[in-house]
RNA sequence: GGUCGCGUAGCUCAGCUGGAUAGAGCAUCUGCCUUCUAAGCAGACGGUCACAGGUUCGAAUCCUGUCGCGAUCACCA
């Protein structure tokens, strides 16, 4: 809560205490409606409850008290059961002198003691290159850290990389008996392209020899089973976790070849990590934390000696947390994973995992075995849940060729952007570089926005035959506004200081309005964990802001003061737009 | 079947800690470039907020049930 609305509240309460003698707790005060005169309102109705009166009559004694005792409140009118206050030219002057000129506005520095959250995002498997939905992933992931941050939060960035197991050795396999020696720099293909279509490869020779196995007169479960190149991967995998120097050579060659193209699709994606964790070094984390939990009585040993927890008096089921023969399942190494973390990183107090929605039980089987644990910090574990990118198709499926492969989308959009940008040709004077960087930025701005600005619980259906828009709510249309900001800013010139005017435009006064708002914005997405309020609140700014462009005169403006305050509140709105952008992760141009 | 999530305009989505006449964009239609970038602006058209009950002065928002879509219920990850 603002301090105008809190002193609009702590008024409004000692009015009903001084005049009708009545203790109110709660009062609402939230910005007018806009097809109502006025800034902010108060609602009435809650106080007549207390105050047994005609609201026409209370709301006129109430805002009369207002307007006599808060400087800033000029004017009220009472609408039904809604006091609307008219807050003063003044006042936005002076909100408008705290932030002008602050190039962080709406960003909170970080406190260094402050409590610090660990953001986990991505976290591919080794065996296949990144496609859409890990798009999702990491542009939400990325955000909420920046977001975080932004609110004053210690944010430490990691992931973990699924790098071990039978599905890795398939993949490891097919290279080795079909594979010819090729590498990335001998095919000229990205090494987790190379390394996956040797994953593709080996998934064809499995159903192949299932096929042959079942034409021999073999059951289908059996033949799954016995096929050949199961049983050899199966082996590559023993060998692997007895540390086979070849074997373990050959997988770290290829996992090389992988992290490469990953840190490729990263960095064009334009997002980072501070730390990774791999299931290589961690799927054997957990166990000991398993024998605490037995003689804490938290976990409890079946005669087989699986060890298993019952949830069932929290609502949930009887799940496994070791194997009988000792060794560890997921849930074992996740408990272990978010320990060693905070072995690793004392000052972290929280955990967000960013994983799709497919995970919602593990997650909170998980967060609730680490709280019955007893470690402090599992008070503020989050689940950053997220629904599906889904095709008019269906579901992606990375062994039939229906994934929306991360590089070819980025390029694709980038080159939509060049056919756009090329067509209105306002960039004669751009060299190809510049004109790449741009296209670039264009791009990735169309498909970042239209994935953040959705409700991460929503489920996306990406329709490739249907380009991502560029015009209304996108994000090249709010690129634009900023780019037309700086434009603006570059033809006025040296702003000289000089008073503000006497009075706002209306258009001002809404755009001001809107500004203000924004740090609450940025905090409530914090604690939400949600990119989407920071996108939809950076279009509402931007198109009320386009309304007032188009209206109002800037740079021939005559009067000096006006003229000048017009250009500062223009850049005060790039700051915001640019500022809002850097939380979702988008870049903003000078020109488009 | 149990559990969880979603269902708002033809399409894509806001709004959901209850507040005034449910908002945008796309699409369709009408205007506006000799004035700061028309990727723009102004306007028209478009809604039984899935359905039925309930709580409330007031429900798209909260509760219950029904239907539809999705996810999940492995000694897989």
């Amino acid at each position: 809560m603002q301090p105008m609305e809190i002193l609009i509240q702590q008024a409004v309460k000692t009015a009903c205490k001084q005049r009708f003698q009545v203790e109110i707790d709660q009062v609402d005060v939230q910005p007018t409606k806009s097809d109502f005169e006025g800034d902010l309102t108060v609602i009435l109705f809650p106080l007549l409850k207390y105050i047994k009166k005609n609201p026409q009559v209370l709301g006129e004694e109430i805002g009369a008290y207002l307007v006599k005792e808060i400087e800033a409140v000029e004017g009220f009118n009472v609408i039904k059961g809604f006091l609307n206050l008219t807050i003063s030219d003044a006042y936005f002057f002076n909100f408008f002198k705290s932030i002008q000129g602050n190039s962080h506005f709406g960003i909170a520095p970080t406190d260094k003691n402050a409590p610090a959250v660990m953001v986990e995002y991505s976290s591919p498997n080794t065996n296949k290159p990144l496609h859409l939905g890990h798009i999702r992933n990491n542009l939400l992931g990325y955000s909420v850290a920046e977001i975080l941050k932004a609110s004053g939060k210690k944010v430490y960035k990691t992931q973990i990389i699924n790098d071990r197991g039978i599905h890795i050795c398939k993949s490891m396999l097919a290279w080795e008996k079909f594979g010819a020696g090729e590498t990335p720099e001998s095919s000229g293909l990205k090494g987790d392209k190379l390394v996956g279509k040797y994953y593709v490869l080996f998934d064809q020779k499995y159903k192949a020899q299932i096929g042959e196995l079942i034409d021999k007169g073999l059951p289908e479960e059996e033949a799954k089973k016995q096929a050949p190149i199961l049983l050899e991967a199966q082996k590559m995998l023993q060998l692997w976790e007895a540390g086979d120097p070849d074997t373990v050579s050959l997988w770290k060659m290829m996992n090389g070849w992988v992290y490469k193209g990953f840190e490729e699709t990263y960095k064009n994606l334009g997002v980072d990590f501070d730390n990774y964790y791999y299931e290589s070094d961690t799927y054997l984390l957990g166990k000991d934390v398993v024998q605490i939990g037995l003689e804490k009585g938290i976990f409890e040993k079946d005669p087989d000696g699986s060890v298993w927890i019952d949830l069932t008096g929290d609502g949930l089921d009887r799940k496994i947390v070791l194997r009988s023969d000792g060794t560890a399942v997921y849930m074992t190494q996740d408990i272990g994973t978010a320990i060693q973390r905070v072995k690793d990183h004392p000052d972290v107090k929280g955990m967000v995992y960013t994983v799709g929605n497919e995970q919602d039980y593990h997650f909170k089987v998980l967060f609730l075995i680490l709280k019955k644990l007893g470690f402090d910090w599992a008070e503020n574990l989050f689940h950053l849940s997220y629904g599906m990118v889904d095709l008019p198709s269906g579901k992606m499926k990375s062994r039939e060729g229906t994934v929306v492969d991360a590089d070819d989308l980025m390029d694709e959009m980038t080159r939509s952007a060049a056919t756009i940008t090329e067509e209105l040709g306002k960039l004669d004077d751009f060299d190809e570089t510049q004109k790449q960087e741009l296209f670039r930025s264009i791009g990735l701005a169309a498909l970042k926005y239209y994935i953040l600005k959705v409700d991460p619980k929503k489920r996306i259906l990406f329709d490739p035959k249907e380009s991502i828009d560029f015009q209304g709510n996108t994000g090249p249309f709010i690129q634009y506004t900023y780019a037309r900001i700086q434009s603006v800013l570059r033809k006025a010139g040296k702003i000289s200081e000089s008073p503000f005017p006497n009075t706002l435009d209306p258009r001002e006064k809404e755009i001001l309005k809107t500004l203000r708002a924004f740090p609450k914005t940025v905090q409530e997405a914090a604690e939400q964990f949600s990119p989407a309020l920071v996108a939809n609140y950076v279009y509402e700014l931007v198109k009320i802001y386009n309304s007032y462009y188009q209206a109002v005169p800037i740079l021939s403006t005559e009067e000096p003061a006006v003229r000048n305050f017009r250009v500062q509140l223009s850049q005060t709105v790039g700051v915001t737009i640019q500022n809002a952008f850097g939380l979702l992760g988008i870049s903003v141009p000078q020109r488009m």
